[in-house]
DNA sequence: AAAGCTTGTTCTCTATTTGTTCTTATTATA
DNA sequence: TATAATAAGAACAAATAGAGAACAAGCTTT
């Protein structure tokens, strides 16, 4: 009866997704909420994935019902999560399209004091290998205290042609603003600075080696 | 028995008001009080909200009994009661002369639970060079999970030689242990079994960028 | 005890949100 | 070039949400 269903690349982001709420909060997200959390703009193409989840074994069918996403191995899901108050927001993968306050409290993660500041802060996940001379890579979280304002050579995150959220380093002149990823590989770009909205700057990073 | 009842946002937003008037208040809200309080206007809609509260098994049913609106005793005990720690022993820079145990319980930090596993973990504090290839750097800390086995390639934190505790990749033979740095400049180095004593093994990784 | 009020409950009607299905277009990948 | 993966959006039905009317049972006041 199980045949073998592999995992497309936005599949796993998905379930990524879905284990990682489930962790945070006790009930499913909503097909729009996991759109505005991935930087998606149609429910109809998340359902399509989300069907291949279910397809696949790692997710429960849901009849039509609402927040009715469950998980087949429903490992955390009961673990509710209310401890104190060094957790911070969960903003979810570097988000296209969306300035990052949008998406507050979505969730919350757990944060040792080491890796903040005391001022307000929250955890992206990265995608894509453009930091991997920082030792930043593809799925680590990294925790950015939030800023409109950064200096020169600081990490930033930062919201791009009013379109994408990038973590670059940041050259600020008078009139340009350049992006320079640390990566040998990729190219810096330049920008009008009304173009460049600072988020907030780099302050720590996470990874998981756990399977 | 239980039939799986997501609750809606409106239902989640209404229980949390209930288990709040509980903290405050030892009788139950009106359903005219409930409806000031979260600015509706119709109790009829809001006993239907309620109704669904009872289905999934989180109030009890009240039969008409005025403030008659009671949360069932195993929730709510388990929500107040889940004081899980998630904290780990740090166990300092990464020790020379010393098996880990020894220094145990210094101090605790605060893991999310994505960088841990269900078994027992500790903090080290990198020094040296010797994992950059894998992009863990110097003054990074990694979480272990307490172990004293370990299968070909995994990354380890050993005790060598009775001498010094190192994080490397792991080849074992039947009569020679090899640690291998993940640093394109450094050499594997090679021992007898019995000289390399392993502590367990990587399945975190966090860095500051404060200061 | 009777009148007047509040409360929980049920019902209908309407508006909004959400899950689902389709169609179409664009980008990767073999 | 062909095939799969990804994405956007229109359209629709079901679930949910809100308002209000009506009613019986419990309180309060007279």
């Amino acid at each position: 009866m199980s045949d073998y269903h592999p995992l497309t690349r936005k599949q796993h982001e998905i379930y990524q997704f879905l284990v990682n709420h489930y962790q945070q909060s006790e009930s499913a997200p909503t097909l729009s909420e996991i759109c505005i959390g991935l930087g998606l703009k149609s429910r109809g193409s998340l359902h399509k994935h989300i069907q291949h989840l279910v397809e696949a074994g790692l997710v429960e069918p849901s009849n039509r019902q609402q927040r009715g996403i469950r998980l087949t191995t429903p490992k955390l899901s009961t673990a509710i999560d209310l401890s104190t108050d060094e957790t911070i927001p969960y903003l979810g993968k570097i988000a296209a399209g969306q300035p990052l306050e949008v998406m507050a409290n979505f969730s919350r993660i757990t944060i040792p004091t080491q890796l903040k500041t005391k001022n307000e802060c929250y955890v992206l996940q990265v995608t894509g290998d453009s930091m991997i001379d920082l030792g930043i890579y593809d799925n680590d979280w990294v925790i950015i205290e939030k800023r409109n304002y950064a200096k020169n050579g600081d990490v930033i995150a930062a919201l791009v042609n009013n379109d994408e959220v990038t973590l670059k380093i940041i050259e600020q002149t008078p009139n340009k603003t350049i992006l320079i990823p640390a990566n040998k590989s990729m190219q810096p770009m330049h920008f009008d600075p009304n173009n460049v909205q600072i988020q907030g700057i780099l302050v720590g990073q996470m990874r998981s080696y756990i399977h």
